[in-house]
DNA sequence: CACGCAGGATAAACCGATTTACTTTGGGAT
DNA sequence: ATCCCAAAGTAAATCGGTTTATCCTGCGTG
């Protein structure tokens, strides 16, 4: 165990010869596959532990068609919630006795279109894409094109073939426009940094669906841009310059993490008050937001839960389990009612979204 | 290209029948190697495009002792810090011709050596580990057990036998013990999360032997605890109950981002104004720490610089290139002087910390 | 008692590349 | 014209498993 060790590390031969059987018959035990003896698959487990013996997963991929390796491509790791992602897909991947491989397509649709190549060329069993922009975007092309067994994650709607997981973005803003109209708003300002990808659009549609229905008066505003940090800082400056005093929006719903920021840095530079002068409520729950002060009011994606069902949809695929057509699954949103939208001090949790699937 | 596309991938054979070469030169075209009639090379990558072949990088590597793969091995991938690092190692690797497994130890030793062995498995060229805790712990343990090829990143000082990168801790904790110090605080308060990690306490040494350098009358209180949240919070509070008025620190020092939070929600919670009745500096930037009323003065760390180091340390060494002692890099930290250490309302960088190599 | 058949075991082919060891080819020197 | 050597090319071995086709070995049956 120790000498050769370094030397030359055990294979399936060396196991086969220590245990007086063929490597067909230890392939088999490792497997689990029935049909061997019980002493003999007994002596087996015995040398494999003798010899250290460890099997090599690349070896081992290369003789069937696909490989115990999911793929996962996200569109970076920087952000708590791919991190959270992929965390629960590894986990689900392990459990399962499957690697996953990750790479970040770095909002690139080129990129991502060129990695899900990659996770071919690895024959991975299947593949997890969050794509850039939505599902019919360059990434989801190519899974298509190279038949590959696939669940699309969290900037999707329906897909004609793959399954889809993603929050119940139209649900959870619909919950918003609830609290805001709710309140009395009369003038809301939606600011989004991506106009492009689908479930901005979705939250936007969502939230102007049920205000209209609310109150057909609402006025609603939208400052949608993709323009770097601080031309965006700009815009919103301008905004309220020319919407100044009685045209100033009372309420403000971000659509995303990085706007919630943009947006509370510029309320502050203003020197409105939160929520008296203004209401802030954010799509994407962030640790900093119930410290800051006033803590902010936003909606938390269940990323846990996204993550877990886009794994046993996978792998519902891949073992063939299920065979029908594309399901999309939509997770429930939670509203953390907080001091920024002018409620109370006390977070309170409160579920949102017609859950299960559509 | 459609037809048998589906049923069939191209191979390597494939590709040598339709150039009317072998199959040994058309693996010497694709991997470069320079003994090879210029004509047949080009009859190879015409062939190579009108199959559309594409390597498999599992049956490329079996025959080789080492893969065209690196590995990384980080405590979580849900703090922005490790992803950075995750994304700037995918970067290196790729630059390299490698590809990058990634897997998150989720702060559990065991966890983190049965993932060494699991890289092992896979015959990488070569792993990079942030360890859990230090370069004593099982991961770095089970890398010499292998004899593995790696690179020691982020909560370690210098090891016997890894290069290791990391901020320098030391220099940048200095630096705040400068600017709390220099600023006639007299006693403070330092704040950590993590108790056990090597970094952390490199960050109390370093801020305390500046401290009594410049001041030995300085008073200097440490609350460590690796307790639950919540049980952390209830630790603060009482600490302040005991301090109370005159007794009461004047500045803090959190030595980590989840401190930072944690102090400062209590430091609300408390009513306390900043920088008046109390500093705060935080080990750690995050982008909201600038946007929070007051901002928070952070130290930030080089991440990219990080990333991009440990990859060059690591290729060094699988090349070949570098074979002697291992090195200790300490990439300098910035620091981001805002308001909650009372310097003016401006974002005023410094550099801080002596570079190089030690 | 000969036959058929099922459960177990295995030798050998196979997966798709790399690498080795050997052969062929071409050109320059003698 | 002959010889020699380096360059270029290839058949075959190899990597470490999986899978297939085949081969026992008993045991129950007609």
């Amino acid at each position: 165990m120790a000498a050769d060790d370094k030397l030359r590390r055990a294979t399936i031969h060396d196991v086969a010869r220590a245990a007086g059987v063929s490597a067909a018959t230890v392939s088999k035990v490792l497997r689990g596959v029935t049909s061997v003896r019980a002493d003999n698959a007994d002596r087996v487990r015995q040398a494999v532990a003798d010899l250290d013996y460890r099997m090599d997963p690349v070896a081992s991929g290369l003789r069937g068609e696909q490989r115990r390796i999911i793929g996962a491509v996200v569109p970076d790791l920087e952000s708590a919630f791919f991190g959270k992602l992929v965390t629960g897909l590894e986990r689900a991947a392990e459990a399962a006795g499957y690697h996953l491989i990750v790479s970040a397509s770095r909002g690139s649709e080129t990129r991502e279109a060129a990695l899900i190549e990659r996770m071919n060329d690895w024959r991975v069993a299947g593949c997890v894409l969050v794509p850039v922009r939505s599902e019919r975007g360059a990434g989801a092309q190519k899974l298509r094109d190279l038949g590959m067994t696939a669940v699309l994650v969290d900037r999707v709607s329906a897909d004609e073939r793959f399954d889809t997981v993603a929050s119940d973005n139209h649900a959870a803003s619909a919950a918003v426009a609830d609290l805001l109209i709710g309140a009395g708003h009369k003038h809301v300002l939606l600011h989004g940094a991506t106009q492009i990808s689908k479930a901005i659009r979705t939250r936007v549609a969502g939230f102007e669906g049920r205000a209209r229905a609310l109150d057909p008066d609402v006025e609603i505003d939208e400052l949608m841009s993709d323009e770097p940090f601080d031309t965006q800082r700009g815009a919103i400056r301008s905004y309220f310059e020319e919407h100044a005093d009685g045209a100033r929006p009372t309420a403000v719903f971000s659509l995303s993490q990085h706007s919630t920021l943009l947006v509370l840095s510029e309320i502050r530079r203003m020197g409105l008050t939160m929520p008296e002068d203004i209401a802030l409520v954010g799509f994407d729950d962030a640790d900093w937001m119930q410290i800051t002060w006033p803590s902010i009011t936003a909606v938390a994606q269940p990323v846990a839960t996204i993550a877990e069902r886009a794994a046993r949809a996978l792998f519902a695929r891949i073992e063939g389990e299920s065979t029908g057509f594309p399901v999309q699954y939509l997770e429930p949103c939670t509203m953390l009612v907080r001091q920024s939208a002018g409620q109370g001090t006390h977070e309170t949790p409160r579920r949102s979204g017609r859950g299960g699937q559509g």
